[in-house]
RNA sequence: GGUCCCGUAGCUUAACUGAAUAGAGCAUCUGACUACGGAUCAGAAGGUUGGGGGUUUGAAUCCCUUCGGGAUCACCA
């Protein structure tokens, strides 16, 4: 509708004008709320071509529009603006069409799907997830799923970092003070174990770098003669030499912190495709550094060690092996990638991590394309902001860390809670209503998240932070829970929705004003997916249940004695649950039957 | 110090890539159920978009400057 008034409006300016207008300069949005009318003109650009005043230029062309564009019922000139208004039976007609589709996305599709990557998560194996993680998660799946709903080949995909200096410190530690405990002896969650010896671990070689202080030692040879950390390092030369020992612990301990994993993924509702583990990645990584260097895109200094020169490209030298010829992140982050290619053969790879990465993947990206990587402008570094606590960055040593289980847990905890306060559910069974809780909680959690702007910083106050009312996952929830309702009587009543009385009926501004939203639906996807933001979706769920709960409130559904009016109505309840329905699915967040 | 990001109501945030009177929610105050679900709805109050300058018919948005906060610049990941 809106280009083929665009195109009426271009037809205006050459008939009244002469002129031709370029699209930049034919300003059509939805008119603001305040004001009459559906879309607004913005007629400055054009005075040029007018000569005349904005007032002027705005009548004549709203009369031209009316008199020869069908879509156009009125319009009214406020300074220079031109609001149009579009008739009524043109909203309804447009309706009737979108209520018979059965694929609310299929204006989403893109005409030349890419084969997209996209990774997240990418923990390290010797701590449990946190908060930031789990936007890390959200975001990397919602994302995953607005692609894919847009017609992309998406892949997800994850990096674990499963090896390095750090795995051997909890190794180390319950080697030396563990007496074999496992999560089965213990009880304790796999990942949660293991962090708790790395936590053990960091404890003890902070007292023996005291103790070695105390003796008249600096610290700085402190930190580096302590007996806890020769040891550690002396593992990570056994691990690299393939020790069976030593490789077997790792595999063991690994494990563990899997099975935990796990089990955080399926209770936040994330999968991946494709897991890479570091442990096969770093080897390719070093096999490239080397074959660069043969190539001479890279350079070696005296002492063995490997560079890239990116001076010229603004950055700065990079070292990509050590000296001792160990890998460093980065090494590993080139492997990856030419593993990726060479698996998929990718047009992109989003890498969802945080923005304190930003200079990272701009020199990799840069890094591959010196190396005459072809891909590495596709290589896009998705960087969102940080989650803070109000003291600020979540800190592991002053235990101010969230943790993801704990979180997921009191989520669904704070939903029970509200639950039985409002005294609903009363005739459900126990499982039913875990289930109800859970996804309660979970939803209250992800849009919480999924709502603000990725890029942005984002404060968390663990006892405020996340509500059940006004904007929210579960007013969402709530609104979609209140249309099943009236499906459910409706059906009792036997009544149900006919597609084909639809034209026919007269609704409200309150009806109009949801067409009008229902219809932006799939502009608002493909906007998510091109600029790469779920938040549009859940700022748009919000916008629509808001517009919906007036609707219901002022207006009876099932209630109205004009069967066509009571048929728009239900209509227009059916298509906006399942609008519902598929942008909550679209963030990665369930809806109940009822809450 | 170099580079980059962010400052919007008390709090959490929106604003389509420069347009009209900067939208919401929470918290505060006032009102609405003999009605399809009150986790709802209606209303009030709350803003010099950190400050200052500039470009423009028009700036939260672009440029400069200043203040405040953060990130990054490792033979850490």
């Amino acid at each position: 509708m809106e280009l083929r008034i665009k195109n009426k409006i271009k037809e205006a300016v050459r008939v009244l004008y002469n002129s031709e207008l370029t699209d930049n300069l034919v300003q059509l949005q939805e008119t603001r709320k305040v004001f009459k009318g559906d879309f607004t003109l913005v007629v400055f650009p054009l005075l040029r071509f007018s000569k005349n005043t904005p007032e002027q230029t705005g009548e004549s062309i709203g009369k031209y529009l009316v008199s020869n564009c069908p879509e156009v019922a009125g319009f009214n000139v406020i300074k220079g603006f031109l609001n149009l208004e579009i008739s009524d039976s043109q909203w309804i007609g447009y309706f009737a069409d979108l209520s018979g589709s059965d694929d609310l996305l299929e204006k989403c599709r893109v005409s030349s799907p890419e084969t997209i990557l996209v990774e997240y998560s990418s923990p390290n194996t010797n701590k449990p997830l946190h908060l930031g993680h789990i936007r890390n998660n959200l975001l990397g799946f919602s994302l995953s799923r607005i692609l894919s709903a847009c017609g992309h080949k998406v892949i997800k995909t994850n990096i674990v970092n499963d090896r390095g200096i750090h795995i051997c410190k909890s190794m180390i530690a319950w080697k030396k003070f563990g007496n074999g405990e496992t999560p089965g002896s213990s009880g304790i969650k796999g990942d949660h174990l293991v962090g708790k010896y790395y936590v053990m671990f960091e404890q003890q070689y902070k007292v023996q770098i005291e103790d070695l202080v105390s003796t008249g030692m600096n610290e700085n040879d402190a930190r580096n003669s302590a007996p806890l950390l020769l040891e550690a390092r002396d593992m990570l030369i056994k691990w690299e030499a393939g020790d069976p020992e030593t490789v077997d612990l790792w595999k063991m301990m690994n494990s563990w912190v899997y099975a935990g994993f796990d089990e955080t993924y399926h209770a936040l509702g994330v999968d991946f495709d494709r897991i890479y583990y570091e442990s096969d990645t770093y080897l390719k990584g070093k096999e490239i550094v080397l074959s660069g260097l043969e190539r001479n895109f890279l350079y070696q200094n005296s002492d063995n060690s490997i560079w890239v020169d990116l001076t010229s490209q603004g950055l700065d030298h990079k070292l990509l092996l050590r000296s001792d010829g160990t890998a460093v992140y980065m090494t590993q982050d080139l492997g990856t990638a030419v593993m990726r290619y060479n698996d998929y053969k990718f047009d992109r790879t989003i890498y969802v991590v945080g923005n304190e990465q930003n200079y990272h993947f701009q020199v990799l990206r840069a890094l591959m394309k010196k190396m005459g990587y072809g891909f590495s402008e596709g290589l896009i570094h998705f960087s969102y902001g940080m989650v803070e606590l109000p003291e600020g960055r979540m800190k592991s040593r002053e235990g101010t860390v969230v943790d993801a289980d704990d979180l997921i847990k009191e989520m669904k905890e704070t939903a029970r809670s509200v639950s039985l306060e409002l005294g609903k559910l009363s005739e459900y069974s126990g499982d039913e209503k875990e289930e109800i809780f859970r996804k309660i909680g979970l939803g209250a959690l992800k849009y919480f998240i999924l709502k603000v702007d990725p890029h942005k910083n984002m404060t968390f106050i663990p006892s405020e932070s996340i509500d059940f009312n006004g904007n929210t996952g579960p007013f969402i929830q709530y609104t979609y829970a209140r249309i099943r309702s009236i499906f459910r009587k409706a059906e009792q009543m036997g009544i149900s929705s006919n597609q084909d009385m639809i034209r026919n009926a007269m609704p409200g501004p309150r009806e109009i004003a949801i067409v009008k939203l229902l219809r932006k639906f799939s502009d608002i996807v493909t906007e998510a997916s091109a600029s790469l933001s779920p938040a549009l979706i859940a700022n748009y769920c919000y916008d629509l249940s808001k517009e919906y709960n007036q609707f219901y409130h002022d207006l009876s559904i099932l209630g109205e004695e004009n069967p066509g009016l009571r048929n728009f109505r239900l209509s227009l309840s059916r298509v906006t649950g399942s609008t519902l329905l598929t942008g909550m699915w679209l963030l990665g967040i369930e809806m109940p039957e009822r809450m």
